[in-house]
DNA sequence: CAGACTTTACTTTTT
DNA sequence: GTAAAGTCTG
């Protein structure tokens, strides 16, 4: 252990503060905001105030004299941490905005960037997303031939999500693979051999994926003391919100950023833990004192959010659980209010029904469409429910499920502006190289062999390449588009323009049934471009930030209210509604029939509900069809989650549906719902656009 | 070896 | 309804 000197600021601290953070906080808020340095482990229940306490640390930590450059907040998502800055910021006369903040993975980013020279990483490597990395994995099985082999050999999907799991868990591959594929067992071996070749490959063409991003920097810190020390002294205060949903390699990152000062903050919910599928566990936030002796437990007890009788429901759902959690949501605040109703429809449609008339009546009285949410366990349990939305005209967003970057057509693009951003990108070759006539998986690998071996100048073809004779015209045309991007003085959007105008045709080839539906989307994707100021920028943060494609397309319309919000549960964390409808509560959806083999998995389902269930503030709704229809099975009887069960009368109402003969006239009192309008804005662009500004260092 | 065509299985959650 | 895998033809 080195002796430590303790510098004295260069300037005195303002010695005022400006905030009234006792009158504004509760006690228990108030001193976790407000305590002094060291470890720090708040316990925080739902709807306790959380964000805002944080909001109010972060504020005070730069009022008492912490340059705000210096404050790492590490959030689950960009968006979090855009609000919870903005907030901050808005406290502070903008003081905040200069405070580093987003996800682990981000952040890890902007370091490897930095250092990537110590890894014997080139500077410009290229990120993969899920489905990049899939691809590369599906290419590796490809050669090594066992796309033919007798028994059924995994799909790239689950290639990618095993070799992913077995590297977050730091597992071995092959156990991995039993584990959460039985059936595959077999393939243990082979599996093991591409997962090795995946490593190969990644490291030969400068690839690296979210799990990289992670554990090349702990790799840094191991090798590299002198620049983890350089990182670290960088970093006076690290705070981390939703902890519960940290993996093993965040909380070593959390201690190594924490290593020169030994200021962090740790903020979570062990109840509401819902990412273990990605390697989080919640028993981090009980290591949190064990890696740093002499942390402060602190708790936020007090809920905010929900009535009294939203909180009764939850508090019975969560005592479900296997294990124990030592947790009683209480409100002084909201004592009373509707107990939460379960609706048993009669099918999938009438469940729908349900869901938009109520709110349509909860609309009429006073709720704007923006405070009320429709949450599920899976993208496409709104399917009825959108069908129903649109047939009544309620704008709504839906967040989770399709990402606008894993479109086919998108990724096309963005393969596009990779190569131009990295010649010797692989995949993008590959990707790219495929989208021309003639040319399939064999030729454009061995097209992208002499592109990615260095020997040739960059986006021009060599001198006499033999059999390429037939695609030299095509080839041409793609070399002289990626000379084009290198222009200099070419905005990012112009750059879209340039790929979009070269890839048209190709698109209407491809997608000759739904063209037009992709060109749209394409036109929205060109409108993100505007307000990166670099491609480099734009192309990392659409790996880092994905958009969600539904959200985007109802974002593109100019609307007269704000839309309905339709969430997936885990895409809805950390938010809260006025109102709030949980559908498709059925054994098989939520709990989810991958979870109902083990109690572990099961208790994970539970507290997807127990999150679900907290978003409310004032209503909260659950459902629920008794029959549905399956394609092989026909009409089938349904079986209500297993979670309602024990959940009497006096915490949840029995609602009955019951139909009436005639249509209602429409009440007089509505104002006319707004007209979805279908001019085509440019869409805001992506707020996480200078990723790479304001190092701490 | 590419691509059109047919068959099959498979549908969690996300950085 | 979709996407991947399998089959056949030029």
């Amino acid at each position: 252990m080195a002796r430590t000197f303790l510098l004295q600021p260069d300037e005195a601290a303002p010695s005022r503060l400006t905030l009234d953070y006792a009158g504004d906080l509760n006690a228990q808020q108030h001193a976790a905001a407000t305590t002094g340095p060291g470890a720090v482990l708040v316990l925080a229940g739902a709807g306790t105030g959380k964000t805002r306490t944080l909001v109010y640390r972060v504020a005070y930590l730069v009022e008492t004299g912490t340059p705000p450059e210096e404050i790492v907040l590490l959030t689950f998502t960009r968006r979090a941490a855009r609000e919870m800055l903005g907030r901050a910021s808005a406290l502070l006369d903008g003081r905040c905005e200069r405070v580093q903040g987003g996800t682990f993975h981000a952040f890890c980013a902007q370091i490897l960037r930095r250092f990537a020279p110590c890894l014997g990483l080139p500077h410009g490597f290229t990120l993969l997303d899920a489905s990049d990395a899939a691809d590369v994995l599906d290419l590796l099985r490809t050669r090594a031939g066992l796309d033919k082999t007798a028994k059924r050999f995994p799909k790239k999907g689950t290639l990618q999500s095993v070799v992913s799991a077995a590297r977050n868990k730091d597992a071995d591959v092959a156990e991995t693979l039993a584990e959460r594929y039985p059936h595959f067992a077999t393939h243990a071996e082979a599996v093991a051999e591409i997962a090795a070749a995946y490593a190969v490959y990644k490291r030969d063409h400068g690839l690296v994926d979210y799990d990289d991003l992670l554990l090349l920097t702990l790799q840094l810190f191991d090798e590299h003391p002198e620049v983890k020390a350089l990182v670290a002294s960088g970093i006076r205060h690290v705070l981390v919100d939703e902890y519960q949903d940290t993996n093993p390699a965040q909380a070593r990152l959390v201690e190594a950023f924490a290593s020169v000062h030994g200021n962090a903050m740790a903020v979570g919910d062990d109840a509401q833990s819902i990412y273990r599928f990605r390697g989080a566990d919640f028993a981090n936030i009980f290591g949190f004192p064990e890696r740093f002796p002499g942390a402060r437990l602190l708790k936020l007890e007090e809920n905010y959010r929900s009535t009294q009788p939203v909180l009764d429901l939850a508090n019975r759902l969560l005592a479900q659980a296997t294990r124990r959690y030592d947790k009683t949501l209480f409100t002084t605040q909201k004592p009373t209010g509707e107990r939460p109703a379960v609706v048993a429809a009669r099918d999938d449609r009438t469940e729908a029904r349900f869901v938009v008339q109520m709110i349509l009546q909860q609309r009429e009285a006073g709720v704007p469409l923006a405070r009320m949410a429709v949450l599920f366990r899976s993208a496409f349990h709104s399917f009825e429910l959108e069908l129903e939305l649109a047939r009544r005209g309620v704008p709504f967003v839906k967040f989770g499920g399709m990402k606008l970057a894993e479109a086919a057509h998108i990724k096309d693009v963005v393969a596009h502006l990779k190569l131009a951003e990295n010649p010797r990108d692989a995949p993008a070759w590959l990707r790219v190289l495929q989208l021309l006539p003639g040319i399939g998986a064999r030729t454009a690998d061995g097209i992208a062999a002499w592109t990615t071996g260095g020997s040739t100048e960059p986006y021009t073809l060599p001198e006499n390449a033999p059999k390429l004779r037939k695609h030299v015209h095509r080839l041409e045309a793609l070399m002289a588009l990626l000379r084009a991007l290198q222009a200099p003085g070419l905005s990012v959007v112009q750059q879209v323009e340039a790929v979009l105008a070269y890839y048209a045709p190709i698109l209407k080839d491809r997608y000759a049934e739904d063209f037009p539906k992709r060109e749209q989307d394409l036109e929205h994707f060109a409108g993100l471009a505007d307000g990166f100021r670099s491609r480099a920028a734009f192309v990392e943060a659409l790996a880092l930030d994905p958009i969600e494609l539904t959200a985007l397309n109802v974002e593109a319309e100019v609307h007269d209210e704000p839309p309905l919000v339709l969430s997936t549960v885990h895409s809805a964390k950390g938010l809260e509604f006025d109102t709030v409808f949980v559908i498709h509560l059925l054994d098989g959806y939520l709990p989810s029939a991958y979870a109902l083999a083990s109690a572990d998995d099961l208790d994970e389902e539970l507290r997807l509900l127990y999150v679900a269930a907290t978003r409310a503030e004032t209503n909260l709704f659950l459902s629920y069809p008794v029959a549905q229809y399956r394609r092989f099975a026909g009409d089938v009887l349904t079986k209500p989650s297993r979670f309602l069960a024990p959940l009497g009368p006096d915490v949840l109402e029995p609602m009955q549906l019951v139909e009436t003969s005639a249509p209602p006239l429409p009440p007089p009192t509505t104002p006319a719902l707004p007209r979805p309008p279908r001019t085509l804005k440019p869409v805001s662009p992506l707020p996480s656009g200078d990723a790479d500004a304001n190092l701490p260092f």
